[in-house]
RNA sequence: GGCGCAUUCGUCUAGUGGUUAGGACGCUGGCCUCUCACGCCGGUAGCAGGGGUUCGACUCCCCUAUGCGCUACCA
């Protein structure tokens, strides 16, 4: 038997930005098909005309490139296949599987009010043909429902393994609105069928839909894809991940300058876990050992701080090159470089990252930690020169230095540090009386990395200028004059 | 209210009848050290509760509790 070729899609509807729960299911729809030479669908579920708008299809689709999942055919847009659904609608209407329902909508609300149910009373399901083209020669407005058979309708969910659900707890539900539209029930199933999918991978949220679809399917002759059913993305709180969480949307994280990567790796973890012990992986690792079924079944709080570290991780395994990549905007937008000045500074630029990636979390990270490289200090950590520039011996030390640093020929690292280590010694004091000031008046903060590495890459008269600078205005005094 | 699904350290998870219940994040003690990170070595903390089944249950069954989802002419 050939097994036919493997196609998933994913499937959102633009009424707000890619959020990280949409990302995750649409990441897992993406690596099944990867890892199975399958095709990654998309489709815009748009038929609420009134709630879905133009710009978020383009944010989306940006978000889902952005976390480097490309697609196999051209977006399918559901607002434009009202013709399809029509013609689904139709024939399930012309098999008996569905009928027209006059009731109102404020009658429904009123019938679910009063009589405390949440069923559909099955009011039309019965009416005779003569009522019906009384009620249509009338002109009176009505929706098509679908006719739920009695039984009872279970599948084998890729996830939850075995779902059961009475029939008698499915609502006829509607399938064509009084406007003429159809609902997203109809259109998700009259969509699969048509664009061939084999295996329908979505949240968790939609396993009460699933009976409903299933029986569409059967009532339209079509053997039903394979489901598989993924757990919900929860907030710290426990509860559904939302606005007040934070930042939800894939856009922000972006935004943050959190590394595509390693929000796709850290998704991906939430629900699913490699087999190894191994947890920060690329995306080719993570599609070589990913399956559906080993996805849990419990709902995932998502957790920025491991997040953070998944983060990290990646970028300090990440080339440099491709850092540089994606830090140069930022740094032009910072004014630290600009347009004719990236070609001479490319080297000094991968110095600078390499000097920080192991320790930045984030793509800004670079940026905040780390303006010294390209200015000096325009003020001082006062935390930090209260703790080592605490008297005006400290100014006779950066003197010293300052000579000894003039004397330099070989002007790197470990010359420097043997220079200043030397310089302590002479002075008869230790090393770190003379580093930590030297960290502040090169950098004007307290921590940094390794200082010698950045006098190195500064320069050395770069270095002096900022030396002789701290000199002039940085005696204890000067901080410990009494307010007025 | 009904129906569905879930329940292992605070969080993400491994575990499928016999384990000192493993790993990761976090927190924390220490080492390294010029600071902060990184790294390394430790520590902390968990099978929701109750009944069964069984020689033996985190693992199987039932009940309860809790959480979440759905219950729209939203998707």
């Amino acid at each position: 038997m050939t097994q036919s070729k493997i196609r998933v899609r994913f499937a959102p509807s633009p009424t707000g930005a890619l959020h990280m729960g949409g990302a995750r299911t649409a990441i897992y729809n993406w690596l099944f098909a990867r890892a199975n030479d399958g095709d990654f669908l998309l489709r815009i579920e748009d038929t609420d005309v009134q709630r879905s708008k133009k710009e978020l299809v383009d944010q989306i689709l940006s978000s889902v490139k952005w976390l480097g999942m490309d697609w196999d055919e051209a977006p399918v847009f559901q607002s434009k296949r009202f013709n399809l659904y029509n013609k689904y609608i139709e024939q399930l209407l012309n098999s008996g599987n569905a009928y027209p329902c006059f009731c109102t909508k404020e009658e429904l609300e009123l019938e679910r009010k009063n009589n405390q149910i949440y069923q559909y009373s099955g009011r039309c399901k019965n009416l005779s043909q003569d009522e019906i083209l009384r009620n249509m020669k009338n002109n009176k407005p009505y929706s098509i429902r679908f006719k739920i058979p009695d039984g009872v309708t279970r599948w084998k969910d890729k996830v939850y393994k075995k779902i059961e659900v009475k029939n008698e707890e499915i609502d006829d539900f509607i399938i064509k609105r009084s406007d003429g539209n159809p609902t997203y029930q109809l259109a998700v199933v009259a969509d699969d069928i048509e664009m061939k999918i084999t295996h329908v991978i979505r949240g968790e949220d939609h396993i009460s839909n699933t009976p409903k679809q299933i029986r569409l399917y059967l009532a339209l002759g079509q053997t039903p894809p394979i489901f598989a059913h993924l757990p919900l993305l929860l907030g710290i709180d426990g509860k559904r991940l939302s606005k007040r969480h934070g930042a939800t949307g894939v856009d922000e994280y972006k935004n943050l300058g959190y590394p595509s990567d390693a929000v796709f790796n850290y998704l991906t973890l939430l629900g699913w876990a490699p087999k190894s012990n191994k947890e920060i992986l690329k995306i080719n690792e993570i599609i070589e050992k990913f399956s559906l079924t080993e996805i849990s079944k419990k709902s995932a709080v998502f957790d920025i701080k491991k997040m953070d570290w998944v983060s990290g991780q990646h970028l300090s395994i990440e080339k440099t090159e491709k850092i540089k990549k994606e830090l140069i905007p930022l740094y032009k937008k910072k004014y630290l470089i600009n347009d004719f000045d990236i070609a001479e500074k490319s080297d000094y630029l991968s110095s600078v990252i390499d000097l920080l990636k192991e320790r930045a979390k984030n793509y800004n990270n670079f940026i905040e930690w780390g303006e010294y490289f390209f200015k000096s200090p325009t003020n001082y950590d006062e935390q930090t020169v209260k703790k080592y520039w605490n008297s005006t011996d400290v100014n006779i030390y950066m003197e010293k230095i300052v000579e000894s640093f003039k004397k330099i020929d070989n002007w790197e690292s470990k010359e420097i540090e043997n220079v200043v280590r030397n310089s302590a010694d002479n002075l008869n004091i230790k090393a770190a009386q003379v580093i930590h000031p030297l960290r502040i008046a090169v950098t004007g903060l307290g921590v940094s990395p390794d200082i010698f590495k950045i006098i190195q890459l500064i320069g050395k008269n770069s270095v002096i200028a900022r030396l002789n600078k701290a000199i002039i205005e940085l005696p204890y005094e000067l901080f410990n004059k009494p307010e007025r």
